[in-house]
Order: structure tokens, then sequence, then C-alpha cells
DNA sequence: CGATTTTGTTATCAAATGATAATTAAAGAG
DNA sequence: CTCTTTAATTATCATTTGATAACAAAATCG
């Protein structure tokens, strides 16, 4: 198979990726919560307790406004800042308990809309599904490193 | 395997797949045009000739603010609106020559990174991620209908 | 035909985001 | 101990984006 056939499939696939999150995601964001303070809440979500400049640096915004959007997440008690024994500049950051929560809720509903999209597959059918997810993340988008 | 577990593994998957075409993306994106905009002009090379409600529809920009865009692109000379002989409220739109050279140019630093990026993949391998993606395409990521 | 729907435009406003400079405090290097 | 680097904050500004209302013209429906 010729690179270009290749890429161009690659970019459909990546596109409806985009679509379908986009799909399963829409509407859950809670009111009161920016899209950019949304992505920040997912992200602390899954690899808390993380430092600033992990968020920084993994969602690309820059320090400052890191900074800023999450001054705005503590002041409306979606999580909290831990001093860090080791290195008194660092400061830890994970969900309040009203955080946890409401990422739960929004995590619920995305899985029950997930499982919806799903649920005509047969036992097999979600078993290669899992090993094709197996082979592009471990292949092709292999983030880390 | 467990629905949980399941869930867990394409949460993760697509992160990695947002990452990874950030990656890809960054940077080529032209001087003076916005996000926004590139993902327009995105849209456009791969569908065109489309008309602005598509663009509306498939962007989730709503109409007014596709309009604004789409005449600030115009005005740089970088897209055509063409009139419809049959309907004539409508307007299809494509890239200008201009246009056209600057995504074929983004296009291209894109592909070569994606080539960098799978360049130690065996025939077989690739053999294997492209059955990987017509699985996940076809079965979780199916947007359309 | 008249009413309604579709397609697109213009104008305007508010909110969200991005970018930068200046500052603080702690840690680490020499 | 001084110098430099790292982590984070605050303040400020311009730009981008989202949202809404009001409008116009063509198509469609009854």
């Amino acid at each position: 198979m010729d690179k270009e056939a290749f890429f161009h499939k690659l970019v459909t696939f990546t596109t409806a990726v985009h679509e379908v999150t986009f799909d399963l995601t829409k509407d859950v964001r809670p009111e009161g919560i920016t899209p950019v303070q949304y992505s920040i809440l997912e992200y602390i979500a899954v690899s808390q307790p993380v430092t600033l400049s992990q968020i920084s640096d993994c969602k690309n915004i820059s320090m400052p406004n890191t900074s800023r959007e999450l001054k705005k997440l503590t002041e409306k008690n979606l999580c909290e800042k831990l001093d860090v024994a080791e290195d008194r500049r660092k400061q830890m950051i994970r969900l309040s308990d009203a955080g946890q929560a409401m990422m739960n809720k929004a995590f619920e509903q995305i899985g029950e809309r997930f499982l919806e999209r799903i649920k005509d597959s047969s036992t097999e059918e979600l078993e290669e599904i899992s090993r094709a997810l197996d082979v592009l993340h471990s292949k092709v988008f292999n983030s880390g490193e």
C-alpha cells in the first residue's frame, strides 16, 4: 500500500476520532465551566495528583494562564492544592470531593454513550477492537517518550 | 474484558490520538491564520466544494460565525465562492490556487512528520496498522450515518 | 398567490483564550 | 554566599471565539 493512501487513511481516521469524541463529550460539560477548564479537569482526573507545570506542559497552556484557570477552579472548590514537602515551590493538585463527583458524573455520561455506540458488537468483535486499539496505540499514537 | 476497562482503554487511546495530531500539526498553521480558520481550510481542502451550511454543521460553528470567518478567508484570497445554478441561495466554496498551495504545503509537512513516525514499521506492521484502522473506523469511530 | 423554510449576511456584544512583563520564593550550582 | 534556574503568581492587554438579533433573498409548501 502506498504511503500516500496510507496517510490519507490516517487523516480520515483521526478526523473521525475527533468527531466521535466531540459527540461523546458534548453537553457533559457542566454549567459555568469553560472548555479549557473542563479539559484541565479531565486531565487532573486521569493523572492526579499533578503539578501546575505538568498541566501546562501536557495541555499546552502557558504557566500564567494555567495558574489563572486553576485559581478559578480552586475558587469553585473543584480542586485542591497540596504543598509538597520535598520542594516547597511545587504544589500537587487533585480534584476535591465535589470536583471528583462532577467528573465521575461526566465520565458516566460519556461511558453510557460509548456503550450505546458499541452495543451491537459481539464479544469477538470487542476483542478485535481491543487488539486494534493496542496496535494503533503502540505503533502510531504513542505520544509518550 | 469488562466494560469499565474497555472504556478506560478507549479514553486513553483518544487522548493519545489528540496529542499526536497536535504534535503532527503544530507549527504548520501559516502566519495570520487563526486556529478556527485553519480548521475550516482543512475541511474545505478535504471536502471541496462545500456549502457554508456544511462547514457550519461539520465544524460546529454557527452560521453567522462561519460566514464571518469565510469572509476573512475570501478577503485573503484563500478561497472562492461560486454561485450554484440550481439554487441561487447556495454558494459552493473551494480553495483558491493560493489557498490550495498553502494547504498542500501544510499537508506535506504533516505527511513528513507522519512518515517519520512510522518509519521503523515493517511492511507487515503497516498492513496490521491498516487493518486496525479499518476495524476501529467501521466499528467504533463511524461518525457518518 | 401568501406563508414558511432554507441559506446566507451583517452588526454587535460578551466571554474565553493567548501572550507578555514583572514579581516572589525556593532550590540548586559553583 | 551569590548567581542562576525552576515553579508559580499577578496584572494587563489584544485577539479570538461564541452567541444573539435582525435582515434579505431565494426556494418550497399548501
